[in-house]
This record gives structure tokens, sequence and C-alpha cells, in this order.
DNA sequence: CCACAATATTTCCAGTGTAAATATTGTACA
DNA sequence: TGTACAATATTTACACTGGAAATATTGTGG
């Protein structure tokens, strides 16, 4: 059996414990939920004493902070991905990364929740705030260059772009939550990505 | 100091422990916080032992449960409500019916993240399934009613009406995480409701 | 009036977050 | 090289929680 990475022989000092713990955290939380990552799940799962993640995060709150930064940062990751290929409209753009958004919500559903759970998490935070920031900056690349070539005021502009959010999350959120299990079952035969897309088309906010 | 409500004297038998218990928890979760709204802390506030509550409740899970029934009775009652007095437009039921659904989030922010918050919840507990029921047979009316003349096929029926109940719930989540703050601190003298009208007038979903 | 079901209490246990005191280790500096 | 110091980890302790199990009280139908 290999050593770790690092030089970690005497097991006082595991050496890396802050990134080993974040993604033993990340993997408890994916495979049993929000309610299971615990301090000391955590701190079992690495092979040290339970309170060992203090020195790293603080307390539990500081861990799931941490947590969903790693989260945002992907996040970021992935709109931007789908973003940069589409050389088409603006309005394809926008679609795009409305797809993206559902995409990894589905792809990381307790990771998606945890990150718009605030109250879970230390909103003052630095690294949370900063993971925030850039997934906001992908996010509003696509929503600004698919305004309208008439002017609009900031109100506005902001509102479509709220609405083009609330789009997107709304319908992540309420299929993580098991809300659109009825509709699905209404409409056999229609797997949930088609109708998904089906609604994003639909809905092509503002015009 | 009047007795209660029903003959409770001996202080064995509370009485009327379920409706009690209910009542106090409902008032501590929106106090509070869902972490505060404990098995406990509610035998606390209503004087009985802690284990009481099991005899009605089961479990915190069912506690949360009922809770969350009573709150989707309510959030079914203001949705029809906001859908009687317009006679007017289809269109405008819908519109209205979406204002309600906000106004409703932002009223009871903590009862109705819990509404939304499946992981704490029992689905298949029967009272919280029927209030849950009632509740999209208020939304449906609405979007029903608002349902073009022109033919539709029942993939694009479900596609719009899923596109309106997201836009709505996108709104109200990320209004009640805290999610835009940034927005609003950027629209000076733009108040939150004004906000959130232009939002839904901005977003006539689906043509 | 009494057996029984419903309701409430008491007692107990395992699990959790967190604080405080202690122990070990890496490292900068002499 | 060696040693004080900061960083990191452990041990111990405590208050809280959900829940199981045994017991006690009360309402009620027979």
């Amino acid at each position: 059996m290999v050593k770790r990475t690092a030089r970690a022989v005497s097991r006082y000092h595991h050496g890396d414990l802050k990134s080993a713990a974040l993604s033993a955290a990340e993997k408890i939380l994916e495979r049993d939920g929000l309610q299971a990552v615990t301090l000391r799940a955590v701190a079992r799962a690495v092979g040290v004493s339970h309170t060992a993640p203090k020195n790293h995060f603080g307390d539990l709150m500081g861990l799931l902070s941490e947590i969903a930064a790693v989260g945002y940062l992907r996040f970021a990751a992935a709109l931007a991905e789908a973003v940069n290929p589409t050389s088409g409209h603006a309005r394809d753009r926008l679609r795009a990364m409305g797809s993206a958004y559902v995409t990894f919500a589905r792809a990381h559903p307790n990771l998606f929740l945890l990150m718009f759970h605030s109250e879970r998490l230390d909103m003052k935070r630095p690294s949370l705030l900063a993971a925030i920031d850039e997934s906001r900056q992908s996010l509003r690349t696509a929503v600004i260059s698919s305004a309208d070539a008439r002017p609009m005021n900031p109100v506005e502009v902001a509102a479509r772009a709220t609405a083009s959010w609330s789009l997107v999350h709304g319908l992540a959120m309420l299929l993580l939550d098991g809300r659109l299990k009825n509709t699905m079952a209404s409409l056999p035969g229609v797997d949930v990505e088609t109708f998904l897309e089906t609604v994003l088309d639909v809905a092509r906010v503002g015009d």
C-alpha cells in the first residue's frame, strides 16, 4: 500500500488534512446527503481525531462553506464552458447557459442544494464569496451579451437578468426536490432531459 | 389566568397537544429558523416531556411534515384568493398568482423553505400529500385558464406550466436565499416589491 | 366499575458540535 | 546544529439532540 501523497508516516500531523477532508466531505455529501456531512464523520473518513478539522475550518458551517466554495468554482467553470463553443447568436448563448445550469444541478444535486442553502453557509467567508462571485461573472457575461439592441433602463436590464436566472434556478430546484415527478409521470415516453430542454425552449424570457 | 381551551387541569394529558405543538413549532420555525425546530424545544414550549410529541408525530420528520402540510393549506388558500377577484384576462390571473406565490414566500420565509425541503419531509405522509395536492390544484387552475386558444400538444402545455412555476419558484428561492441582494443594491431607489413585480412583468412566459 | 387503548413521563443510549487543555511536529532563527 | 515558537493533532469534557423502552396516568367503551 503506497503512502498518501506527501510524506505521511508518523500518523500525527496528517500533512494534507484540509484538502483530504474537503474531498472526503464532498464524497459523503453526494453519497449520503447533507445531513450525513458531519465533522466527526469527515474526521473518521480521513482517519483523524474528531476535532482535527477545527484547525482548518473552524466549525461545521466553515466546512460546509468550503465545500460550497469548491462547488461554485466548478459551477463557474461549467457555465463558462457552455458559452464558449457557442459562437451563434447571443440568445443561443443564454439558452446554452441555462441548459448547463440545470445539467450541473442534476449532476451534483446535493452539492447544488448546499450551494443555495445559505442557512448552512457562512456568507462572510472570503473563499466562498470569491467563488460565488466567479459564478456570477459567468452568468453575467451570457445575460449581458444577450441584451437587445434597443435601449433599456437599468431596472429592466436587471429584471430580465433576474427573470432568466429565476427560471433556470427554479427549474433546477423543483427538479431536485422531486416536484416534477407528477408532471413527468403524466407524459409517458418523454424523458427528463428532453422535457427540460422543452421548458427552456418554451420560456424564451423577455420577448 | 384562564385555562387553555379544553379542560386541562391535571397537567398529565395535555388534552390538545397535537395542535398546540404544531402552532408552537411553527412559531419557533418562523422566529428562529429550521435548525431551531427540535422535538425537545417544541415539547418545552408546550410544557410537556420531550418524548410526548412522539405519540402524535412519530419522529422529527413527522412533525416537520405536519408543519409543512399546514403551510401548504395556507399556501393553497392564498393562491386561490389571488385568482378569485381577478375577473380579467386569463393571463392576468396567471400573473396575479405569480405575485401571490412570491408574496407568500416573503411573508413566511422559513415555512416556505421547509415546504420545499423534501430532505426533511416525509413525502409519503398522507396529510402532507393531500395539502400539496391542494396547492397544486390552485396552481393548475390558473395555468390551465391561461392556455391559448390555439391547440398545443400535452408536452408543450406541461412545459409552459412548468416554466411558469419555475420562474416564480426560482424568484422566491433566490430572494429568500439572499441571492438578489447584489442586484437590489445596484438599483438604488428601487424597493423590493416593485422590482419583483417588474421581473414578473418582464417575464411573460410563453409568447 | 373495569379492562384497555391512548397519552404522557422517566430513564437510558448513541451521536453530534464545540470548548479547553494537552501533546506532537515543522520551521524559522540563533 | 539546536531551540523557541507556531501550526497541527489529540484527549477529555460537556451540553445538546433524536429516539427506544419501560412505566405511569387518564379517558372511554363494555
